[in-house]
DNA sequence: CTAGGGTTAG
């Protein structure tokens, strides 16, 4: 950016031919002060119209994550023409806002205003979560109508977008990959990418083998199918054979090691890497926590530090998010403090992963206050803190963050839900229990899952009603898990599980699990406290628990972590 | 003369 000599002669603003020459980098500018004073001298010089300065500076607020303030700038635009349009839908994707992108679009297309080739890919990059597979087919139609699928860029946009509608999508990804005249580099890598996602490991490498010609890119993601699948020691063979190697490469190998558990070998490759960026050095942290080797995280995080790498967002989230599922509160600190110290600004998703790291690590009190210093919340965070409320006991508690945070405008999802009937089950509010369940359907139209039920039967079962809890798993339009089966009644606490392991057998309900009462019984958490809460995966693996208070919950976990093993309390049998 | 696009690892 020369941008300074801007400033410098204030009076040569009023050129605009050399204005529009120092403006020529301006979309690349991240620094939100000196975009706004540019700002300022755009519009003095009236140039926030111009065909080439508007998008230019939608596209920096956008990249200075002030979305807001770019679509300020497009509204001002009287006529927008298609790239603004498509910078406009691009900053929106860039903002992680999809459905304001595809809002966008649709925007575009009621103006009378044509989408080109540029568009799509754009576009197709929205098309995410529900429904996304008719999305998709949509968009498909117009390219076909309107013929931009003679831009290689558009048909491999549909390959990529179709991969991530799910089995039926793939099958579409695939028609539209052997059809396709004219296939380059990234087509192949889409594809064989889609087939990996869909875990159709063998056609995915049958595509690679097949391939005209190879990049990184190619054997990255073959790579990372075998890693998906846990086969290392195939992995491991491709690796060796591979031309050319770089950090992605050697990260998936690292991420594969740690998910099998295999942390030697994933610390020799990680040591061996030459160049260690910050997703290498989460892949490992993220490792040893869920391993529940806190030590070997933290010594691993203070050189990631010394490193001087430059952090982010998402390493954090995701280095908290190994610490909750382990409870590892200790790293969890250590990753707060080392924020403090240099001022690291929290996000709402940052914030939010703290809130769950300290209730899933028995701090329910420090999730609170970071819960309760927050500037801006989102459901995720009420999610939180309602979870986390809930399952440290506080069952009174948590009903009334439900009902502030409708107060405040959030409109609860199945989460939620999972959150305020587990309240209920832990609290033995049987009448509100049942109140919750049938709101949810009837008021949110969120048609319950096995966790809501799970918390249903569970509720009845504690309660003694052990014929409402059957019949609930029976009218059930779902398979009953190990889960609802370990549902427990505080008196006899063993006579659902043997009844329903009875059933189980005869219905043969659960023919594909093998095992199935030590299967049942191993995951007779109660579900209000585990299944659905996402509880450390330790307490959920062996625990057996009784109708324990709240209050056991930390004596409990204590016991768990420091033995980093299963504790059996009131076992049944 | 000037903008803007797709694939892999968290």
């Amino acid at each position: 950016m020369q941008i300074s000599v801007l400033f410098q002669a204030p009076s040569r603003v009023s050129n605009p031919t050399l204005f529009e020459q120092k403006l020529s980098d301006l979309h690349k500018c991240t620094n939100l002060n000196q975009l706004k004073q540019i700002q300022a001298l755009i519009y003095r010089a009236n140039l926030h119209e111009d065909a080439f300065v508007a998008p230019k500076l939608i596209a920096s607020f956008s990249l200075c994550r002030q979305i807001a303030l770019a679509v300020q700038v497009f509204d001002q635009i009287q006529e927008p023409n298609v790239q603004l349009y498509n910078t406009l839908i691009r900053a929106h994707i860039q903002n992680s806002q999809p459905s304001q992108a595809l809002a966008a679009f649709f925007e575009m297309r009621n103006r009378g205003v044509w989408p080109d080739n540029f568009t799509y890919p754009f576009v197709l990059k929205a098309c995410s979560g529900q429904d996304s597979l008719r999305l998709v087919q949509m968009i498909h139609t117009h390219v076909e109508k309107y013929g931009f699928g003679s831009d290689i860029f558009v048909p491999n946009s549909l390959i990529d977008s179709y991969s991530k509608c799910g089995s039926m999508g793939i099958q579409a990804a695939r028609k539209l990959f052997m059809v396709m005249v004219e296939r380059d580099l990234v087509s192949w890598n889409s594809m064989v990418g889609g087939l990996v996602k869909a875990g159709e490991l063998r056609e995915a490498r049958q595509l690679f083998d097949e391939m005209p010609e190879r990049d990184t890119v190619s054997w990255n993601t073959i790579l990372g199918g075998y890693v998906k699948a846990a086969e290392m020691d195939s992995a491991f063979e491709l690796f060796q054979k591979m031309p050319e190697r770089n950090v992605v490469s050697w990260s998936t190998m690292v991420s594969g090691y740690c998910k099998v558990g295999d942390m030697a070998m994933a610390r020799m490759l990680f040591d061996k890497m030459s160049t260690k960026n910050l997703v290498a050095w989460t892949i490992i942290i993220s490792g040893y926590a869920e391993k529940g080797l806190e030590n070997d995280a933290i010594s691993l995080y203070n050189k990631m530090e010394e490193a001087g790498l430059k952090i982010d967002d998402a390493p954090i989230i995701s280095i908290l998010a190994a610490c909750a599922e382990s409870g590892l509160l200790g790293l969890g600190n250590r990753v707060q403090s080392s924020m403090e110290r240099n001022r690291y600004k929290c996000s709402t998703h940052v914030s939010n992963a703290l809130v769950d790291m300290y209730a899933k690590c028995g701090r329910f009190n420090r999730a609170l206050s970071v819960f309760n210093g927050m500037e801006k919340r989102d459901l995720v965070s009420w999610n939180a803190i309602i979870q986390g409320s809930a399952m440290h006991g506080h069952e009174e508690e948590t009903l009334q963050l439900f009902s502030r945070m409708k107060q405040e405008g959030f409109v609860p999802d199945k989460v939620t839900f999972v959150g305020v009937l587990c309240a209920c089950t832990h609290a033995g509010f049987v009448e509100e229990g049942i109140h919750y369940f049938q709101t949810m359907e009837r008021d949110y139209g969120i048609v319950p899952q096995i966790e809501h039920y799970g918390c249903m039967i569970d509720l009845f079962a504690r309660d003694g009603c052990l014929t409402e809890a059957f019949r609930l798993v029976h009218t059930m339009p779902l398979e009953p898990n190990a889960i609802i089966w370990g549902s427990q009644n505080p008196s006899g606490a063993s006579s659902i599980e043997l009844d329903g392991i009875q059933k189980w057998k005869s219905n043969s309900i659960g023919s594909t699990l093998e095992n199935t009462a030590e299967k049942a019984l191993a995951a007779a958490l109660p579900s209000s406290l585990c299944a659905a809460m996402n509880f450390p995966r330790k307490v959920k693996k062996g625990i057996l628990w009784s109708h324990s208070g709240a209050s056991a919950l930390d004596g409990i976990r204590m016991t768990l972590f420091s033995q980093q093993r299963a504790m059996v309390k009131d076992s049944p049998l």
